[in-house]
RNA sequence: GCGCCCGUAGCUCAGCUGGAUAGAGCGUUGGUUUCCGGAACCAAAGGCCGGGGGUUCGAAUCCCUUCGGGCGCACCA
């Protein structure tokens, strides 16, 4: 729709110029047009005119090409080209959905990576939302979406918490596992690897077995162990995470289809990085090491002196499996930003032998959330807060504000507060103020949402039988033009994989319709029936968003 | 030391493929209610867009530089 504007200016120019550009309309002030353009500006340097003459000349032609679709033509400013439509042509303009730019692409999306044998933190909390959405935009979009995550349940921090896990259980004795409570098993989990690290840094000894335990880990793995104690011990933790993982899933209303655990793809990623020596990768020191300093990074371990695969050789192994599993198209890491180097490199060195996946390949950094007044979170310390803590502080908030239990609003108010602002900095996350039902908020849209439905309810019962008109008045035309940008915003946030465009939009329209709603009576009055068109669409438009965002939009608060 | 990211109102953030008087929310001050969900609306105050230089008709946006913060740089993930 947009684009049929766009090449009746460009036409207009090549007409009365003989030049071809190509112009692109955006979305003014309201005061100024439903489009603009500032081609004027761009030509007039090339044309050796003045702007505005250009806009004027530009103008006169489109009066009559756009007759029928623009209400009004005006040159403002140093030259700008506002074009106003006509009533219809805005309102044909709310039939315009989001492009499907990723129909029939098959997209693998990896986010929320928690770690078995680890604690689940606010970290997790964050990433699951943010790939959840990326995930719900690309879906919107038209992509055939698969959601992973990955997770390490081998490599030195298993050895970590085994370590401590069998010091706990005074010996490898997996029946003593029995005395642990189901629901102390996370947070049991979580002390063990504390205790496991600290050991690590402090304790000569410690570090030795650590390493040792390492290594019985990853050849439990080699020989397909389930029977000896130390491996009975080791498959009851890893599916106690599992299953805190799927009950974490499931509260936040998150489906992912496949865990894909580290030890499945360490040994092919080894055989894969083994292969490349010599053209690829180097040995150095005893390592085998990808030298990136030749491509402008820097040099990473793919491979240890004791041979075992490092993170960046399971990467590899990971990024091969996954196309064995789902031959993307396309497939979406999302990450905290202290890997974004890491995953250069990674990304560099798969350049070098699989160069279509590397390409096929896009790496989405976040930052790091901070409560606030926080400091930043280490799993390795202890002084984290976990996902659960994140959870139940906001329920608190929540609870404190308006006096009752609401999970669907927490959870909009936490998932809201995560995305609204944009992917790449850090977060400061606080409590009350994403409750809060004023201001920019999730619960704030969830009940302009359930506004909206109320009024809808309330209409069902009254009569309708007035004709619609056509044409708008001022309240309701912003209200109008505003739902149109729904599209474009969308298209945006998938071009982007930026969902908080979507939050941006959706706030913006909430305001503009309840101003509209503030002066305009809709039920009873002689415009109700476009009225609750309106009404309508808004409703249809904010769940959409919802979605995509991954929030409930209830029709009742 | 090298590399990447980031500095916008008191606080939290939009705006960044250059364009019209730099926008929101919270907080502050004042106002609005016969009536559809006031969890709202209206208004005011508050900004050398970290500093400096450059490119351009035009810079919060691009380039250089400087200061401040975050992260990453060999066998952790």
């Amino acid at each position: 729709m947009i684009e049929h504007y766009e090449v009746c200016l460009e036409e207009a120019i090549f007409k009365l110029f003989g030049v071809s550009v190509d112009v692109e309309l955006t979305r003014p002030e309201e005061q100024f047009g439903d489009y603009a353009t500032n081609v004027a500006l761009q030509l007039s340097k090339q044309l050796g005119k003045n702007p505005r003459e250009i806009g004027e000349a530009l103008a006169v032609k489109l009066r009559e090409t756009l007759a029928d679709n623009v209400s009004d033509i005006t040159i403002a400013g140093p030259g700008f080209i506002n074009l106003k439509l006509s009533d219809p042509a805005l309102r044909e303009l709310l039939k315009v959905e989001p492009t499907k730019s990723l129909a029939g692409k098959t997209i693998v999306a990896e986010y929320s990576d928690p770690n078995p044998f680890k604690i689940l933190h606010a970290g997790h909390l964050y990433t699951t939302v943010v790939g959840d959405a990326i995930a719900n935009l690309m879906e919107t979009a038209g992509g055939k979406v698969h959601r992973v995550n990955y997770g390490g349940d081998v490599g030195l921090h298993v050895g970590k918490t085994m370590w401590a896990i069998i010091k706990r259980l005074d010996g490898e004795t997996p029946e003593k596992l029995q005395n642990i409570a189901p629901d102390d098993r996370s947070a049991w989990m979580a002390e063990a690897y504390v205790e496991g690290n600290n050991a690590y840094e402090d304790n000569e000894q410690a570090k030795a077995e650590i390493t040792e335990f390492n290594k019985r880990v990853y050849q439990l793995h080699a020989d397909n162990n389930h029977d000896s104690l130390f491996a009975q011990i080791y498959w009851t933790c890893r599916q106690w995470s599992y299953e805190a993982f799927d009950a974490f899933y499931a509260r936040l209303g998150t489906k992912i289809e496949h865990y894909y655990p580290e030890s499945e793809v360490a040994d092919k990623g080894l055989q894969l990085v083994k292969e490349q020596i010599g053209k690829v990768f180097e040995e150095s020191e005893g390592a085998v090491v990808f030298n990136g300093k030749a491509h402008g990074t820097h040099t990473r371990v793919f491979v240890s002196r004791q041979g075992l695969p490092t993170y960046e050789a399971k990467e590899v192994g990971l990024i091969v499996k996954k196309y064995e599993d789902y031959h993307y198209d396309r497939s979406v890491i999302v990450t905290a930003n202290e890997q974004e180097q890491y995953m250069t490199v990674v990304l560099q060195a798969i350049e070098q032998f699989i160069p279509d996946l590397a390409r096929a390949t896009t790496h989405i950094p976040h930052g790091m959330v901070r409560l606030s007044g926080g400091v930043k979170m280490s799993s390795r310390k202890g002084n984290i807060v976990s996902a659960t803590e994140v959870l139940d502080i906001t329920a608190k908030a929540n609870r404190e504000l308006s006096g009752q239990d609401n999970e669907q609003t927490v959870l909009g108010a936490i998932k809201y507060a995560f995305l609204k602002s944009r992917l790449g900095s850090d977060i400061i996350y606080e409590p009350k103020e994403s409750v809060s039902l004023e201001g920019n908020s999730g619960p704030y849209l969830q009940y302009a949402h359930a506004r909206a439905q109320s009024i809808l309810r309330k209409a069902d019962s009254s009569k309708t039988s007035e004709p619609s008109a056509s044409s708008l008045e001022a309240g309701e035309r912003s209200l109008v033009r505003k739902m149109t940008e729904y599209a474009e915003v969308v298209d945006k946030a998938v071009a982007e994989l930026m969902p908080h465009h979507i939050c941006t939009y959706l706030y913006e329209l909430a305001q503009t319709f309840n101003r509209f709603y503030e002066h305009s009576r809709v039920i009873g009055d002689a415009r109700q029936t476009v009225r609750l068109i309106l009404v309508q669409q808004y409703a249809e438009i904010l769940q959409a968003g919802l979605v995509i965002l991954g929030i409930a939009a209830p029709d009742k608060m």
